[in-house]
DNA sequence: CACAATTGCTAAACATGTTAAGTAATTCAG
DNA sequence: CTGAATTACTTAACATGTTTAGCAATTGTG
């Protein structure tokens, strides 16, 4: 993730905020559980990167009106724009990556990962 | 690591400061840098590491006489004792997820997590 | 309906990762 | 030999991981 860490840092956002924000952005709007889920944080690791990404105005919160524990996430429009505007380079980092290891061992690499994630949490 | 950290939290320890001591155990009287290196921490974050060891007087530091820019951190007492009252069940631990994974599979993705470390780093 | 359990999130405390500066000791070039 | 690198740490600041508590809203049960 170096590269890509240094690619964000000049657009002022960490890997996980930046993880977040993408979560946001393709998912529309959210609430903060599922988030968690797809961007693989416990929820006050969350909590805190949800209101770092407010206080930056990249994204905005309001309470559910069905369930008033719940919050619905949206990206405001500076979210929308820092997406436009790293989403191509980081694509391209990853994908380079993905190509100097080989896709194949890659892939694998991914399955292993997964496989030992499936059978550490049991325990 | 779960269930390492799990073990570990019995014994007061932290997995990154049962790493250390375990490094400094097995090497004996040994460097930061060194240790460091051989625990894949930052100068940093050791630097915190071994105060909190050396404030449970689990490892003991001196200046090296040679160099004073450098110290030498040796194991005391109370932390031989704290590694042979827990390496053996923390291996055993290990061994399990190495067999319920498939011993195959798992050097398969200490080999790809090497290689990647591998080709991520000239970057 | 009242009360206990659950759910969704936040707060706080502690440990580490990461980067940038700072300090003291040592080495090296001119 | 002396001042400019370099080396070995340490400190500080910020972000996150992790665990444990806490609070408010909701749900389930008798």
């Amino acid at each position: 993730m170096g590269p890509i860490r240094a690619l964000l840092s000049g657009a002022g956002l960490t890997e996980q905020q930046w993880r977040v924000l993408r979560v946001v952005q393709e998912s529309g709007p959210i609430d903060p559980t599922q988030i968690a889920d797809k961007a693989c944080l416990l929820l006050p690791s969350l909590t805190r990167i949800l209101q770092k990404l407010e206080e930056k105005q990249l994204i905005s919160r309001e309470r559910d009106k069905e369930d008033r524990r719940r919050q619905v996430v949206r990206i405001a429009p500076a979210g929308e724009k820092i997406i436009t505007d790293n989403l191509e380079a980081s694509l391209e980092l990853m994908e380079q990556t993905r190509r100097k290891m080989g896709v194949e061992r890659y892939e694998a690499l991914l399955d292993l990962l997964n496989e030992l994630d499936q059978i550490d949490l049991p325990e």
